[in-house]
DNA sequence: GCAAAGCATGACGTTAACGTTAGGGTTAGC
DNA sequence: GCTAACCCTAACGTTAACGTCATGCTTTGC
């Protein structure tokens, strides 16, 4: 890590193994985007404020130009916040894990990679998926729980019955 | 619904069959209350100021006292707030619902209540139930879903090893 | 019966996550 | 090449859910 101070969060972009502009390479601009994605310009640049998502262009002119991959982030985005509450600064944490597990992937899958680096990569990679995984899963069983007492609180209603 | 403009939602207190001094029956200032619900003074009489609590009792001077079901609704806000990310406009309506459906057991159980009337009472008080039902079976749906991609997932880097 | 601890009621402050102008540049279609 | 639609940055506004005083009354233990 090298790079300056307020460094944004990057997805680690593949390096584009053949260009196809035929796979719906349109870019949007963030009016586009925004309702796409089902959030305010003004949130997508917020996001991208605290390093969350770049856009991956811009037009000669300075214009935000928004890639699918780029909607997909905010969607992950939008699911953290939602579903497991998270705030934008522990899904920035979040998504810089899932950065660098792509990151290790592509390190994982160069020759030039030993074999026990290999194992050290996927070691680290595997520590950070399963952190979330554990925070997820603690969720998930709490609102289990919850159901379980609501369930009963209905069967104790219906039992009236 | 008769009470004025500013009602609280207030729990459905039993009116205390039999007296009992010895159940644990001291109630808490303000301050031991938050100090074992977890929350700030603060957020109890703000909570109050929305209607969420009241606080069973009050010293002649004015000063809040706190029963052992006040800190049991205390936690239940708590577990509205985080597991399902209501805010506390939407907790006051599940605490409202909640405590219908208290009121509507207690009707339920009144001798000279028909039972017409009684079926119509249960009616009334499962829809509630399953209302929050709903809204809590669909997040534990979409969670569970959030967790078998990331588990799919971790299974992908696994069998990288 | 008195000091220390506890509490009440305002009222202003704070933070996150945007919303909303204001005052301009940029782009796309004709 | 021009206009309508789109977008830029900068900056102030808003809302929920409290935090933090300030000022003064209450309660409790000795």
């Amino acid at each position: 890590m090298s790079t300056s101070a307020a460094a944004p969060v990057r997805e680690a972009g593949l390096p584009a193994a053949a260009e196809r502009p035929d796979d719906r390479e349109r870019l949007l601009g963030i009016g586009a985007a925004a309702a796409r994605s089902g959030v305010s310009e003004r949130a997508l640049r917020y996001y991208q404020q605290l390093g969350l998502i770049t856009p991956s262009g811009r037009t000669p002119g300075g214009l935000r130009r928004y890639s699918q991959e780029d909607l997909a982030r905010v969607a992950r985005i939008r699911e953290l916040q939602t579903l497991l509450g998270l705030n934008l600064d522990e899904i920035a944490t979040v998504l810089r894990n899932e950065d660098r597990l792509a990151q290790i992937k592509l390190a994982y899958h160069q020759e030039r990679t030993s074999d026990a680096d290999r194992r050290e990569l996927l070691r680290e990679g595997l520590a950070l998926q399963q952190g979330l995984r554990a925070t997820v899963e603690a969720k998930r069983s709490a609102i289990e729980g919850f159901l379980a007492d609501l369930d009963s609180r209905i069967a104790r209603t219906r039992s009236l019955l």
